[in-house]
DNA sequence: GCGGACTGCTTACCT
DNA sequence: ACAGGTAAGCAGTCCGCG
């Protein structure tokens, strides 16, 4: 397959011309440089008996070049490859090569090595152009230190690039790829099932070549077989003698009482520190199996650890970064006297590394949002490790009573053991749906995992732009090129306050119930948008005059006629292959389980870059930042659910309601659903699918709030307050009671009933109220702190005024819960409320305004359902 | 001095 | 550290009120 003839040798003579072997060739043994762990070093070159995954690339500073990590699946352990190509870091200039020559505090700098011309495609005013390559001996005197050759220039091209990502695109490697060394080369061995190839291929004959090229790069990626890593989850726990304060880790004053170790090939350990002050306990049920090991000094134990880390090639943690392996590093250095070479972690300046393996931080990569909202559908709402591990396993963390430092040990370590266990768990559920998932986007992002579990798409998008930049040749324009090239200013005015352009649209809801609506949306409207309107940087407001009649309706941009774009080329190419192909056969039973469910983390890690792609057009942090894409995006999805709907009303269909890039139609027949999704097809060129069927809807008159009944009986809800999270318990209950009444409402006068049902439902929830029947636990809104509570300076919202009566930190992140009471200062954190200071004014409005939402859809007046006598009873 | 109208802040949600 | 749009509740401000 092509990828096994990956055109190394020819790449470098188009685009990077290299001395032809004027050094001497290595001697194997410096050219295939394997480690063994445990610094024992062998000989063990990736060859074709040995060929092993690619998990990263780091500049190394010892040698002096890349060096990359591999993971062989045959001996479980961690290989290092280094660089033999005499690639070296450069950047580009706009200054002729003749006069940068003259320039001597470049050509004189400590760092300079070289200095060549190249022709590179200049995309954004759509010519060639030449440039200057400054090739330097190392990344930092690039830039990163002051003085370096970025800082001489008046401009630099492609110089914030990391080393390592620049190696990675110029060797067009992918990590996660099966590599081997021939010809003392790295050389992708992947490949790819011929038949699959052959039915792949045939959905894109019709394509163009570019997308061709990119079914042919990108095939190995989604279809080569995932390795399943050995990987230990640990967790430590520290013995402080305070009861609420959570230990630092920048000082690390107190003794780790205990680490777990669980591990994918079966390894179940605790470390435990014999603290004779301690309560041993009893032995608890979930440690069965598990090897409980004490050690009577904490260095001991430490040492342990250190071990352990390098007997796997992937330690896996939860908030390792800000805690676990930063607590110990500084405990092993600044209070157990470890040389800093005796400790495998290095604190790096966004993440803590190990030495000679890999660390992930499963925290981060669940925090990031476009994990949580495409990947996990929003399954969990924080992203504290219990949170997670219920929405996704169903499991939870142990709970304790009491402080984790009065614990008896047996119990902390059954405690410690858990968050061990589920932390592996998240990454092995599913047939190891999370790691193949971290594999995936690895592959299309060509991030190192080190790097794709911890940065946001807006990185994976940002890398994969520039592989593509680099290997096509393509100059990167720098974010001021951008802006120079289409202007700052946007076109459409936003709705909200402070956001810089106009979104989208959302329909007036027609209030009422609507029976047999069906739900129509557009698939992945930004996406279809972007490929079949040919929006990028380059190609909005290009600069062909011939192209400047062909405007974005609603804006004063064109768009380009005569390029193909690269992001519709990227976007449309992944957005085809997963709907043509990966989405569909997940559900192919023929090809059985283990291929269809590759295939549907294959379509899921798709979804999660495709969705974000629209996004970071418009985000002023990414590097190719642009906003009169993002601009056009929303403008044309405006124009097109607009043109839908008024089609559908021609044609005598009743809209009720739409957002963004849906519409709700009232009992539409079926032929009348297909004349509009064939009418969308056309003239939009955009599919418009049937998205759900509904048995009835409620609308009110409020957007973003609605109820909707399947034919099933079940319920999706919508918006309203009684989902929400900060929703009392008590008024979640009543509400999820009123949601099971109105799942049994067939047909109209089915409402009679349910009235009725309702009405007992509030009624009795009034009641309980007024009697001070519920706990204070059901009664606490519970409210997220999303800043340092000290940067609560223009208002104090109720949360905060609770979580100040506190008087102790409160993190970020983490979630007040308080009850209102009456006479100041109006609420209270529950811990220190009592249940006779409540405020039932204040509740019965919230019950008021909760069941409202629903009833004025219902056209139920709420004082009617309970009865104003009752009101003024209850007051 | 006080309440209503208003704006702004904050959170949680929808697409 | 991907976007904008909407709802709700409260905090804070301004204005009128002989």
């Amino acid at each position: 397959m092509g990828a096994s003839q990956l055109p190394l040798d020819q790449f470098f003579e188009t685009h990077e011309p290299r001395k032809k072997k004027e050094k001497p060739i290595k001697k194997e043994e410096e050219i295939i440089k394997t480690e063994k762990i445990n610094d024992v070093e062998v000989k063990a070159p990736l060859t074709a008996e040995n060929a092993a995954y690619l998990l990263s690339v780091e500049y190394n500073g010892k040698k002096g070049c890349a060096a990359a990590r591999f993971y062989n699946p045959r001996d479980h352990l961690i290989h290092f490859w280094y660089d033999n190509s005499e690639h070296h870091p450069y950047c580009f200039s706009n200054i002729p090569i003749e006069e940068l020559k003259k320039n001597t505090k470049i050509t004189g700098h400590r760092g300079f090595l070289d200095i060549q011309t190249a022709e590179k495609q200049d995309l954004l005013q759509d010519r060639t152009t030449q440039m200057t390559k400054i090739i330097a001996k190392d990344p930092l005197s690039i830039g990163g230190t002051t003085g370096a050759i970025r800082e001489l220039l008046p401009a630099a091209w492609e110089a914030n690039i990391p080393y390592h990502k620049c190696y990675i695109a110029d060797l067009e490697l992918t990590p996660g790829l099966l590599y081997e060394v021939t010809d003392e080369r790295l050389k992708n061995v992947t490949t790819v099932p011929e038949k699959i190839k052959d039915e792949i291929s045939r959905l894109f004959e019709e394509e163009p070549n570019e997308v061709k090229e990119l079914l042919v790069e990108g095939l190995p990626l989604f279809l080569s077989p995932i390795p399943d890593i050995k990987r230990a989850a640990i967790d430590i726990e520290v013995i402080s003698p305070f009861v609420d304060a959570i230990p630092r880790p920048e000082q690390a004053n107190f003794p780790v009482g205990c680490i777990s170790i669980v591990a994918s090939d079966g390894t179940k350990r605790i470390l435990l520190l014999d603290n004779k002050d301690f309560e041993r306990g009893e032995i608890q049920e979930n440690l069965e199996g598990v090897s409980i090991e004490y050690f009577n000094e904490e260095k001991e134990l430490i040492r342990e650890i250190f071990q352990v880390f390098d007997e796997f090639p992937v330690i896996l943690t939860y908030n390792g970064d800000k805690f676990d392996l930063l607590y110990l590093y500084n405990r092993a250095l600044n209070h157990l006297g470890f040389r800093r070479d005796e400790i495998p972690i290095i604190i790096r300046k966004d993440f803590v590394a190990l030495v000679r393996n890999f660390h992930v931080d499963l925290y981060r990569f669940f925090n990031n949002r476009a994990v949580q909202i495409y990947a996990f559908s929003a399954k969990y709402k924080t992203t504290d490790l219990n949170a997670v591990t219920k929405a996704l396993l169903g499991i939870e963390k142990i709970k304790v009573e009491q402080p984790l430092s009065k614990l008896p040990l047996l119990d902390l370590a059954s405690y410690c053991y858990r968050d061990g266990e589920i932390t592996l768990d998240l990454t092995r559920y599913s047939q190891n749906l999370v790691w193949k998932l971290i594999m995936l986007l690895m592959r299309i992002s060509h991030l190192p995992l080190e790097d794709v579990t911890r940065q946001g798409v807006s990185s994976w998008i940002q890398n994969l732009f520039y592989y593509e930049h680099r290997k096509k040749g393509f100059l990167i324009p720098r974010p001021e090129d951008i802006k120079e090239a289409k202007g700052e200013e946007a076109s459409t005015q936003a709705i909200i306050k402070g956001k810089k352009y106009k979104g989208a649209i959302v329909i007036d809801p027609v209030p009422g119930v609507h029976f047999d609506v069906v739900v129509l949306d557009f698939a992945s409207l930004y996406p279809s948008i972007i490929k079949v309107h040919n929006l990028s940087y380059e190609t909005v407001r290009c600069p062909h005059e011939e192209c400047k009649q062909n405007i974005i309706p609603d804006t004063d941009h064109w768009v380009c006629k005569k390029q193909r774009g690269l992001a519709g080329l990227i976007i449309g190419f992944l957005r085809d292959i997963r709907l043509k192909w990966f989405k569909p056969q997940s559900k192919n039973r023929i090809l059985g389980k283990e291929t269809q469910e590759l295939f549907y983390v294959v379509q899921q890690a798709l979804k999660l870059i495709i969705n974000a792609f629209y996004g970071v057009f418009g985000a002023e942090h990414f590097p190719l930042y642009c906003l009169p894409v993002a601009e056009s995006t929303t403008a044309l999805g405006r124009h097109i659910i607009t043109q839908t709907i008024e089609k559908a009303k021609n044609m005598g269909i009743s809209v009720i309601y739409g957002d963004t890039d849906s519409v709700f139609l009232e009992n539409p027949s079926e032929s009348q659903i297909e004349d509009l999704k064939r009418w969308c097809q056309e003239t939009l060129e955009i599919d418009l699918d049937i998205d759900k069927v509904y048995r009835y809807v409620a609308l009110s008159e409020r957007k973003k709030n609605y109820l909707g009944v399947y034919g099933s009986g079940s319920v999706d809800i919508k918006g309203l307050t009684g989902k929400k999270r900060h929703t009392p318990l008590f008024l979640q209950d009543a509400f999820f009671e009123m949601m099971d009444v109105l799942s049994e409402v067939k047909v109209q006068d089915d409402f009679e009933t349910a009235r009725n049902r309702i009405r007992t439902i509030v009624k009795t929830c009034l009641d309980k109220l007024k009697n001070l029947e519920y706990s204070l636990e059901e009664l606490a809104f519970r409210v997220q702190m999303t800043r340092h509570l000290k940067s609560y300076q223009k208002t104090t919202p109720q949360h905060v005024k609770a979580a100040r009566l506190l008087e102790r930190d409160v993190e970020p992140g983490s979630i007040i819960s308080f009850v209102k009471i009456k006479g100041e200062p109006g609420v209270k954190p529950i811990e220190i409320a009592s249940i006779d200071e409540i405020d039932t004014e204040k509740y019965k409005n919230a019950v008021e305004s909760t069941f409202v939402q629903v009833l004025d859809a219902l056209n139920i007046d709420f004082g009617s359902i309970i009865g104003i006598r009752r009101l003024d009873l209850f007051m």
